[in-house]
DNA sequence: ACTAGCGGGACGTCCCGTTGAT
DNA sequence: ATCAACGGGACGTCCCGCTAGT
């Protein structure tokens, strides 16, 4: 890795966070140049402008979490048991968030939907990654008969993203992970009652 | 209502939209200007900063909406009726919102949470109502006999406001109601399954 | 006169010298309160607007200062008496104008030619009136045999109001009454000189 | 000429014709930016006050009429010739003057000197440059005994500049160019019969 | 005639995102 | 990668001319 990309993931790093803290519009420039120490040459150099930095920088993390993500499940092999390991990625996250600010892709969704579509592309395109993965999951179980075969699994994944994203607004909203553990509770017992072929 | 008031109003009703659909620091002084077609003296007459408007803007319309969600189970007797209506009411909240740009509330808790603490103790109170309210109902479900008595109140509410409102937000990312018109079918079953008294 | 008319003249004769010195543009209001001791509601009882202000206090000046014009040469029954003492009108006027700020005529058509179409029709009209002055005198003076017949009245008028005016200005720009001294001596030798029948 | 050069450049022009029509209280810098298509950001990367950029620009103004002055005498030995061409210089000076609104020294001089006293100080100036330049060619035109020994310079100066100033003073209030001319007219009679040594 | 308030808008500071010269 | 400069523009203060209520 040369020294210029080297930067370039500082860069990425520090904006991430800033971005995800203070949203798109509440960041500057100058903030990102506070966080780098570089001058505001030294990010032209690497991202043609703000807008692409934010891009990247939200790329850059969504990637980052889909890996924890993938790896989360990486080696279960049963679908009833990658389903819990998806749903139980959400504990600790609000304590423990791989990106400070919370939810990436909770944040930009709801700051982007009406004001920035580049940015809202990428979050569709990330957010159903997510969908995908629990679709399949889904789809993989009715298979091997391990859930129930009257389920639809984009509806499974409506209600398990949806849920533990708006626990987790709840929590960050409150500073209390009260709710997001909730939530995980909640949907363990909404798989063990609803989604498992008993 | 003298003239000042009327234009006070008018500038709450553009700004709450502005607000909605860009969030807080996605609107300009500049974009409520044009808006209300008032200069800035005109606005500043009547909000004392910018962060003063947008904490009135966002009183504005909560109140707004908490009249309606009220309204909804006005004359409602019955605590299963009244959970069922605040499920209900976001029937068609996608399509046809009070104010432009989805959900306040959500938006709101996700600009505020880390950057804007007054717009964040706001947003606190109003969603503490709304949890006060389903927390109440349930509380008077379980009195009369219609819930189960082993239900936690407020953990009712969090799954109730947390699915709806990660459902609102996938509605609007992808542009399509499908997902908040899940939630509420989704949480319609969950009220008859595992919150009546059976 | 009722008390309601002096509070008029109150107001007409503070604001004369604030338009003299700070022009039309360069006078708020305020200044016009703060000189006055009134409020803004007192001066709006007599005057319908700025502008009409304006205009009534220019027209109020130019009218004693016309008086004082007419005064200095009544009584003087010789054309060419009657020319030498609207020369000499001017001596004095420097160190001594019956408004602060110097001459309100050159005042006012200066900053009122571009820009403010009724002070001007004001001005012109009190300009007329001085013009006219001069020029029946000179028609008296060539009737009387007094004044040379080749000489044109309204070339008069031109030669003798320029010049005062042009060496007011100077005047005032210097804070020098250098000028305006040479401008009566010069024009008096110009009488005697050029004008006067010999 | 860089970029910011040529920006600056286009301010004062287009601010000199606003502050010479409307005056510099009368021209705001919303007028400024719109005569020019910047904005606020843009001017004051130029001049750090209103009242710096009027002064650059009168400055400026002044430089060029200064200019075009001095050309007007260019390679005119003779004092007499100087002189009548300095007189000549103000014909056609109301119909087509070199900025628009008529003698800029005579209304900045008029508008500052009570009210603006660093604008006034620039009048001063460039009056002084303008007295100084009739005051030489009368003194060489004493020395080559071209003109008469009991002129006394600066006596001249003050005539010929203040019948002229006076007399733009009339064709602008009038809009009628009558007045200057015969300024121009008068003066030349005036430098051969009382100046020119016979 | 006072008072408070209206909406308009001037001015200026500061920072924005961006560019270009070094 | 630095640094200075560029033009854009957000924000806020203060005062503008004017109105209305008392």
């Amino acid at each position: 890795m040369t020294k210029g990309d080297i930067t370039r993931e500082t860069i990425l790093e520090k904006a991430v966070t800033l971005f995800n803290v203070y949203g798109y519009s509440g960041t500057s420039l100058k903030d990102i140049m506070d966080a780098t120490g570089l001058q505001k040459g030294g990010i032209y150099n690497h991202f043609e402008s703000k807008e692409a930095l934010a891009v990247a920088a939200f790329d850059y993390a969504m990637a980052r979490i889909s890996d924890l993500m993938v790896h989360a499940i990486r080696g279960k092999r049963d679908p009833l048991e990658r389903l819990d390991a998806l749903i139980g990625f959400f504990e600790g996250y609000f304590e423990k968030p791989p990106i400070e600010g919370g939810c990436m892709l909770l944040n930009t969704a709801v700051e982007s939907d009406d004001a920035y579509p580049v940015l809202r592309e990428h979050a569709r395109h990330w957010m159903s990654q997510w969908r995908e993965l629990i679709r399949r999951t889904v789809d993989r179980g009715i298979e091997r008969g391990k859930m129930r075969p009257t389920l639809v699994p984009d509806e499974v994944a409506t209600l398990v993203i949806g849920t533990l994203e708006g626990a987790m607004m709840l929590s960050k909203l409150y500073d209390d992970a009260t709710h997001i553990d909730r939530a995980v509770v909640y949907l363990r017992q909404y798989v063990d009652t609803q989604v498992r072929q008993s």
